[in-house]
DNA sequence: TCTGGGGTCCTAGGACCC
DNA sequence: TCTGGGGTCCTAGGACCC
């Protein structure tokens, strides 16, 4: 049996921790750059925004309504998500972090070290983590992980299965795939749901009910055969435990939209520095180094000019590195390739992949290393000072705000900013 | 005026090899 | 007119996820 955790509302419930007045409001939680909706309270969805919506676009709906509109706040989401992830790791053998607010757990054999059954185990854990770290959790529990999905979106939409829906019957699998529409399988977007409907499929019964050929031929290939297997029951993907509750990674990117369009060539360059220093720390904090780089511009979709909207270029390293003075420099390098004057550049972006672990890599003889010793030492200490005085305390120069400004010019607005409560000792709430 | 920032996996097709 | 049959490696792009 696999167990799926997921965190309700994620960003808006840690908010709520740490401002409880907001308990029972409705509250947004925006996009980098205040741009979209990425967390909605149960409230606010109840009044129809919706995921992703434009904040200029529902602006007067949130006012009309008194909706508390927050920016992100994402140290604090990652805090908190290590809470609730080292909670789940002591209570169950392996756990899979699949995303900032969501794990899979392995219960192969749980059940008969439980003194109970599994559903009462999960309530017991839903409980748990709330009282620990505030964050309420529904559970969905059944024999594959796109069934722990299904069961887990049962739970969230069913109040009376309280908050944990476990599929433990031939019976019980058949009424759930009965219940969940086709577009809300874990696995079927909007491409795939057209495809489905036009076929006459509508529920997720039905799609389990299709066959292996026509799952290959209409829903990616082996990927949708393995995903009508698993609501069928059969187990087709495993867990791949995340062994130090931290996310191991095969490619990372750093990107931000600017706050404003950007034409400047030192502007842009300011920002790739920047993008490529913090993927140097990414990439060090997981023990890896990289052999290849991406960098991209990006132009805006939603203006009158047509595609393409975004160019990038590809970087073999000659010797995989994790050191950011080098990561800097083929950043650069590769920018100039790809700067056009004139143009208005809304986005851009430095992906790392061909992650191996530092370190790794064999020099040959009579070959200098590409980064000595002293290099290593200085990214350690680079990494401890950010680490101990924050994010951003020792960097390049080129990547250093302008004198006289508050911010560097491709750095956006985030107007509702709360405190990072947990990780920043200035910020502590103060009780009493 | 204002529209996120990360990731994963798979397939198709071209270049090249014997 | 007819025009091997495999392989491998690489990249671009599509589709999906939260």
């Amino acid at each position: 049996m696999f167990g799926l955790v997921d965190c309700n509302n994620f960003y808006v419930s840690c908010e709520r921790v740490f401002q409880p007045r907001l308990e029972g409001k409705p509250v947004v939680v925006l996009s980098n750059n205040d741009g979209c909706i990425i967390s909605r309270s149960a409230e606010a969805k109840a009044l129809g925004l919706q995921m992703g919506d434009p904040y200029f676009q529902v602006k007067p709906l949130l006012l009309q309504h008194n909706v508390t509109v927050l920016s992100s706040n994402y140290p604090l989401y990652g805090d908190m998500s290590r809470r609730v992830m080292w909670y789940l790791g002591q209570v169950t053998p392996a756990v899979e972090i699949y995303s900032i607010d969501e794990a899979f757990l392995d219960l192969h054999g749980l059940e008969r070290f439980v003194v109970s059954r599994l559903d009462t185990f999960a309530r017991t854990v839903r409980a748990n983590l709330l009282a620990r770290t505030g964050i309420p959790t529904c559970v969905g529990i059944a024999p594959t992980k796109t069934l722990a999905k299904l069961a887990n979106r049962l739970a969230k939409k069913r109040p009376e299965l309280g908050g944990v829906c476990y599929l433990d019957t031939e019976e019980k699998r058949c009424w759930a795939l009965e219940q969940v529409a086709v577009e809300d399988v874990w696995g079927i977007g909007r491409q795939y749901a057209q495809k489905l409907y036009s076929a006459g499929i509508t529920t997720a019964a039905e799609l389990a009910g299709c066959s292996d050929g026509f799952a290959r031929k209409h829903l990616g290939g082996v990927v949708g055969a393995r995903l009508v297997r698993e609501l069928q029951g059969t187990p087709c993907h495993g867990l791949a435990p995340s062994e130090d509750g931290t996310l191991a990674r095969r490619s990372l990117c750093c990107s931000r939209t600017f706050g404003k369009p950007l034409s400047a060539f030192p502007d842009i360059m300011g920002a790739v520095t920047a993008f490529a220093s913090r993927a140097g720390e990414k990439l060090r904090r997981q023990g890896d180094a990289a052999h290849f780089m991406t960098v991209f511009l990006s132009k805006s979709r939603y203006g009158v000019e047509p595609p393409p909207y975004s160019c990038s270029t590809v970087l073999t390293l000659p010797v995989a590195t994790n050191d950011t003075l080098e990561l800097v420099r083929y950043a650069r390098l590769a920018l100039k390739r790809l700067w056009q004057a004139d143009n208005r550049y809304t986005k851009a972006g430095v992906v790392l992949d061909g992650l191996e672990p530092a370190g790794q890599t064999q020099l040959t003889l009579f070959e200098a290393g590409p980064v000595s010793e002293k290099r290593v030492r200085l990214m350690a200490e680079l990494d401890a000072l950010n680490r101990r005085y924050g994010k951003g305390t020792v960097r390049l120069a080129t990547a250093l705000t302008p004198p006289g400004q508050r911010q560097a010019p491709w750095e956006g607005q985030a107007q509702w900013r709360t405190p990072a409560y947990t990780t920043r000792l200035e910020d502590l709430l103060l009780v009493g």
